[in-house]
DNA sequence: GCAAAAGTGTTGTCGGTACACCCATGC
DNA sequence: GCATGGGTGTACCGACAACACTTTTGC
C-alpha cells in the first residue's frame, strides 16, 4: 500500500513442558526498557536467510539446547502497536519439550524460568494473548495427534503419560479407559523394563512407537 | 540477528466458493515479470497501520466487494527465496464467499477468475503450496465448524448445502443422514418458503441459525 | 501388615452408517 | 404419465463413559 517502511519480523516461542503434574510455560525476564523486569516469551528477529521455523528452532536451541522436538508455527500477530519500539510482526510458535532440561542463562536476559500456565505473571507486549492462544491450541492438538511424545522422556510409565494429558486438558481421566485407548491405538509399546527406585509397586516402562507428529484421534 | 534489511510482508488470499458442485478458487493473472501471464492468489502488501487480517479484508473487498464473510489467517510462508524480487513474507488467509459474486477487474492484473481446485493452472511464487495448505485446512474446518454458512446464499435448499459439503470433502454423503444431522444439530432452520421456478418438486428453503463461526462437530 | 501407586473387564448408551422407497412438480 | 430431483425411517454396530477391586512393592 505504501513504500517500504521500517518493519521487522520476529518469532516468539511458547515452550511447554509438564513437570510435577502441571503444564509449564518457559519465560524470560527482560532487561531493557520499556519492559524492564517484565516476563516475556523467548524470541528474536528472523535472520536474512532463514524461514521463521528455522529462526524458532535456533531460538529454542539457544535456550534449551534441544533439537528434534515438536515445533509448530501457530499464528502471526500483527497489531501495529504491539511493540512500542516500532512496527514488528511476531510469528508465534509452539514447542513441546520433555521435563528436566537445563536452561541456558544468557546475558541478554535477567532470568529464565518455568511458570505453571494457571499462574502466569504479567507479560510484556501482547505475549499474554499469544500464550492464551498457544495453550488453547495445545489442548486441541493433544486430542487428535500424538504430539505428547515430545513432552515425555524416552521411557515412561503409562501413569505419567496420563498425568501429562490431565495437566494439559485440565481434567481427570479414567485410568482404565486411558490405558485401553492408548494401548489399543498402538500409540505406545512396552519396553519390558520396570521403573526402579519407586517406593511402591514398580511401573512398567513404555515408549512411543512413533516419535514424529501424526494425526490420530487420541481422546474424545 | 542482523540489522534491518529490505524486507516486506504481504498477505495472500485463498478465496473459495462452491459453484456448479465444484469447489472453486479465485485467481488473478499477473501482468509483470518475472511471472507475466502466470496465475496467482490475490494479495498485496500490508499497510503501515493495519494488521494482516485488516489487509486481507481490504484486499478481499477490492476483488469481490464483500465484507462480513468468513476470513481466517492460515499460515505464514517465509522461505527466503519465495519471491525473486527480494525478501517477502506472505501471511496466507482463507476466505469463503457465496457463489455468483461479480468480480472486480482492475488494471493491476491481466485477468481474474475462478478455477476448480482439481484443475489449477501453474501458479506463481509458492502459491501452489499455499493453495494446497488452504484446501486441506478448509476440509478439516468444515467437519468441526459451521463455516459453510459463508459459502451459501442467505436462503438455500438443504440439497445445495449437501452439495457444498460434497464438493469440499470430495466424497458423496447420504442425504438421509446428512439432513438428520444438520437439522438435529440446529445448524439450519426452515424459512417456510419454497424454491420457485424449479423444473421439479420444489425444495424447502433453509437459512443458517448462526452467521458467525462456531466450533461444532458437523461431520464424522 | 499397611500405605501407596499400578494395574485390570464388563456393561450400557449414544452416535454414525448403511440402506430403498414415495412425493411433488413441469413438461 | 414420466422424468427429475426432493424428501423420509429403521436397524445394526462400534466407540466411549461409567464404574471397584486386586496386585506389588517399601517401610
Amino acid at each position: 500500500v505504501e513504500a517500504s517502511q521500517r518493519l521487522w519480523v520476529a518469532v516468539d516461542l511458547a515452550v511447554f513442558t509438564v513437570e510435577r503434574g502441571r503444564l509449564q510455560l518457559l519465560l524470560i525476564q527482560m532487561k531493557r526498557a520499556p519492559f524492564t523486569g517484565r516476563w516475556a516469551l523467548p524470541g528474536g528477529r528472523i535472520g536474512a536467510r532463514e524461514t521463521v521455523e528455522e529462526a524458532a528452532e535456533r531460538e529454542l536451541e539457544e535456550k534449551t539446547s534441544l533439537t528434534r522436538v515438536y515445533l509448530e508455527q501457530l499464528y502471526t500477530f500483527s497489531s501495529p502497536d504491539r511493540d512500542p519500539a516500532g512496527r514488528c510482526l511476531s510469528v508465534a510458535h509452539m514447542a513441546l519439550i520433555p521435563p528436566g532440561r537445563p536452561l541456558a542463562h544468557t546475558a541478554k536476559y535477567a532470568a529464565i524460568g518455568w511458570f505453571p500456565v494457571e499462574k502466569l505473571p504479567p507479560l510484556a507486549f501482547d505475549n499474554a494473548e499469544i500464550a492464551r492462544y498457544a495453550i488453547e491450541r495445545l489442548r486441541a492438538k493433544l486430542a487428535y495427534t500424538n504430539v505428547a511424545y515430545s513432552l515425555l522422556p524416552e521411557r515412561f510409565p503409562l501413569a505419567e503419560l496420563q498425568r501429562a494429558y490431565e495437566a494439559i486438558l485440565g481434567r481427570r481421566l479414567d485410568p482404565r479407559n486411558f490405558r485401553k485407548r492408548i494401548v489399543a491405538m498402538g500409540l505406545v509399546e512396552e519396553t519390558g523394563e520396570l521403573k526402579a527406585g519407586g517406593a511402591h509397586r514398580p511401573a512398567r516402562l513404555f515408549r512411543f512407537t512413533l516419535r514424529e507428529p501424526v494425526e490420530m484421534p487420541v481422546l474424545a
